[in-house]
DNA sequence: CCAAAGTGTTTCACTTTATGAAACGGTGTT
DNA sequence: AACACCGTTTCATAAAGTGAAACACTTTGG
């Protein structure tokens, strides 16, 4: 996919890992913490900062330390593909996370990761705080598990030869057998079943959004704390779901991929 | 704000202009294309855009022109103050653009600017472009005369001082004086309107939302053509938008400014 | 009250890095 | 077969970024 002999340019680079030293769990820096925190020396952050700052990609604050600026929201509205999948999707995920009663998050598969697009938050108190624009790993989530099960077969066994099965939680499918033969429960029965597999507490649900070919193009989960969840209400999940899903497969009928 | 005199990194703001190319309008551009329009070399642009592609920032389409990629999305969506704002604002919003059948949009003052942050489209086949992140003067749009006309005395005259009343329209305000006189009976009617000034055929309403200490923070407005507008019908109008301030203001209570 | 330790910022000799004209290897068109 | 277009690569040249150290300032602590 990408070519490390390619030259690129490094202060580009620079200036990228820079910004995404900006998570939702710390969003300011300061020029000398930052620095440390990239390894790149104090007067080339800060004069990168300082360049970021005049495209309004970062924001200096009034305490002097650094934010992400208004353009790069701009930016981000701007990338056509998500801004369009995110607009046709807010409505039916929001409905879906409404009658769940749980943070609803829509997926697809991406450089061998599963990529949230769009989320629709749960009203409860104890919600995940997967956020849109993450990523996480397929083999340890029900989205990813799904996605990767209703791939082609020469596209799953690519990936599967590609993916490491690190060890997330105890419950963490790491054996490729193992992972092959959930792969095969999950295109029988329909639908993908995370119990604290990626974090202890946490189970999810998904189930696939399809093209008019039929072909698997997103997903759609729903992510809750283990004890508001019940094995014999799954069949209402899946039909809470389904219901989001019948809209948005309406919406996305002639893509080929997200 | 921006000092010109500060050395800045050439490649990164090269970068950033490129992406800055990629609008609603043109969303995929070739390497030759897009130096022509930025100006840049046609080997610095094809590296430039190399580099992006290699960390996500735009993807190289199958039909080989560039496009922008998901790394740019993930980043916009951590700019956390908007990413706040849009998620407690979707809503209510859209209830109102439900209600009105308008599209509806929040804006801020920046920058000398009406900034748009978040919006709830209108359901009619018939209804304006606006983008989330996309800037409109302040002397020629609902949003921005009232926000203007809601702000502090001082900072009012300084914006005065500074922006140009461009002509988008015959019927845009191009004289401070009449602007001064229009901003004052905004401020006393409570609302402010648009008709025609920035495009032709267009209308838009907007009404302020304040936080508990009674200042203006933003504004949401709705905008559509002149062909459904009643000036009958504007009471009606604010009343509904009136209906999504009342929860936007419980909010933003505790917000100086966005 | 002064010293120490923190901050963001500026300087300047050094050298790494980006630059751009031209050539390259494709593909599609006339 | 000649042309025109595309993205890509090359390589000598020149410009640009680099980083240690100094600077100016604020905050902290004995």
């Amino acid at each position: 996919m990408s070519d490390p002999d390619k030259k690129v340019n490094q202060s580009v680079v620079k200036a990228f890992a820079l910004l995404d030293a900006f998570t939702n769990e710390k969003t300011s820096w300061g020029v000398r913490e930052l620095a440390l925190k990239t390894g790149y020396n104090k007067s080339t952050t800060y004069r990168l900062l300082n360049t970021l700052a005049s495209l309004n990609i970062v924001h200096q604050n009034s305490n002097e330390k650094y934010s992400l600026g208004s353009k790069l929201f701009e930016l981000g509205n701007r990338v056509a593909i998500y801004k369009a999948i995110t607009k046709s999707t807010n409505a039916p995920i929001k409905n879906v996370a409404l009658e769940i009663q749980e943070t609803v998050l829509l997926s697809i598969l991406k450089e061998d990761q599963v990529f949230h697009i769009n989320k629709a938050d749960s009203l409860h108190g104890l919600k995940i705080n997967t956020s849109i624009g993450s990523y996480q790993p397929i083999h340890a989530t029900a989205s990813g598990k799904l996605l990767l099960a209703f791939s082609k077969r020469d596209i799953q066994n690519e990936i599967l030869k590609r993916i490491q099965l690190t060890k997330a939680t105890q419950h963490t499918i790491t054996n490729l057998k193992s992972l092959k033969k959930e792969l095969d429960t999950i295109l029988s029965q329909g639908y993908a079943l995370d119990v604290e597999e990626f974090e202890l507490g946490l189970v999810s649900i998904a189930i696939p959004i399809c093209n008019k070919s039929g072909n698997i193009i997103a997903c759609i989960s729903a992510s809750g704390p283990l004890s508001r969840f019940r094995t014999e209400n799954i069949p209402s999940y899946i039909n809470i779901l389904q219901k989001g899903v019948i809209i948005m497969e309406e919406e996305f009928k002639d893509f080929d991929r997200l």
